[in-house]
DNA sequence: TGACAATGTTACCGATCGGTACGTATACAT
DNA sequence: ATGTATACGTACCGATCGGTAACATTGTCA
């Protein structure tokens, strides 16, 4: 009831977003503490504590709380694939200059001081149930990365594409999971190195 | 520390501190649970339930849940480095086929139906906060497991020994991680022959 | 047997969990 | 103005969370 703030005249004219206003606050909030801290950490008070509305908005926009995590994973999965899409655009048909140049930034990624690994990594430890809606995401997400790091081994010319591939998905996992273990100077900033190393020694001599 | 299993019906000789019955119980259906469901997942109510004891039992052996956890992971600790150490002690002094040895195992584990990843690193993803008792288990655990591996990366005789140990350490991780991630048929199935192809690619020419 | 300590049990605490019934404020078309 | 649809807020729900006070039972010694 505080909201005496109504100096501006007439309507907004910019925003015109025809989502509810609230609900693209509360993604943006819940993304950043399910990230953080974790999503079985917080709560939906607090989420919409943060965003400044009430529950009612949030499950008006959101059937549940498992929903409101798969849609941040669903934002995140979108974010991801551009991130790796651009490592891909900017070494065309060199696949593995792509993965070097993807690995180099999630190594240097790892060394932040407040990396908290995949969001889809780590909501799949969080929710070991299959059919549990953000772990639905995860899955689909990381099926298609296998899939899509094998396509490139075998692009390369690998002498086992599948067994490359997996190797390269083992170090990626490895690197999400150890740069929010160890924290600076961590193995996962090596990740591009062994990976090179890696295809080095899995191409056809 | 008294360690003689003895059969003597008499007194206890051997076990001078008798620890709670009802204690290794608990301890017991909490390892299960927590590394099954996660710790956050799971309720102290349940466990008591479970352990066919009630909650007061519980807090008079440990100091509360967050405590209960730690010493879960202390447990797991242990019989991680037997694992680790037998695969060491199947072969003396071959360090590459120490490490062979542990990862197949590893690999083979990963393929089992109720596989959950590691204990420590699942702690790790659900506590990230630094002081929690159960993520200073799991990260002094990963950082001796980070020591041992360079160690014997460098014993292999390892252009760059570091870098090597750190990429065991990340196919390692990553191993855990796709092992509950993809079920059967996923990617950690080939740790040992991609630690087997990266070694021979770090040794010195 | 009696004394004592360890262990187990009943019943309860305040806080927080995810989720909802229901009334209110605002915008636009008629 | 008035109807109507949509967005938002107040207040509340039962269940469960981790944790505890007070009491009953048990086993082990002298």
């Amino acid at each position: 009831m505080s909201r005496m703030k109504s100096i501006e005249p007439t309507i907004n004219a910019d925003d015109v977003a025809p989502p509810p206003r609230a609900a693209q606050k509360i993604l943006s909030v819940a993304r950043d503490l399910f990230y953080r801290q974790g999503i079985r950490a917080i709560g939906v008070d607090e989420i919409v504590k943060r965003a400044g509305v009430t529950k009612p908005s949030l499950y008006r926009s959101f059937p549940s709380k498992d929903e409101l995590a798969a849609s941040y994973l669903r934002q995140y999965d979108l974010e991801f694939w551009d991130r790796f899409d651009e490592a891909v655009a900017a070494h065309p048909g060199d696949p593995r200059a792509q993965i070097a140049a993807f690995l180099t930034r999630v190594g240097k990624r790892t060394q932040k001081a407040d990396y908290r690994g995949c969001g889809m990594t780590n909501a799949a430890v969080e929710y070991p149930e299959r059919s549990h809606p953000a772990r639905i995401v995860s899955e689909a997400n990381k099926q298609e990365l296998r899939r899509r790091l094998r396509a490139m081994a075998a692009a390369m010319g690998a002498a086992d594409a599948d067994t490359l591939g997996d190797g390269l998905l083992l170090l990626i996992e490895g690197a999400y999971i150890s740069g929010q273990l160890f924290g600076l100077g961590g193995p996962a900033q090596s990740v591009a190195r062994n990976a090179d190393l890696l295809i080095g020694a899995s191409l056809k001599k």
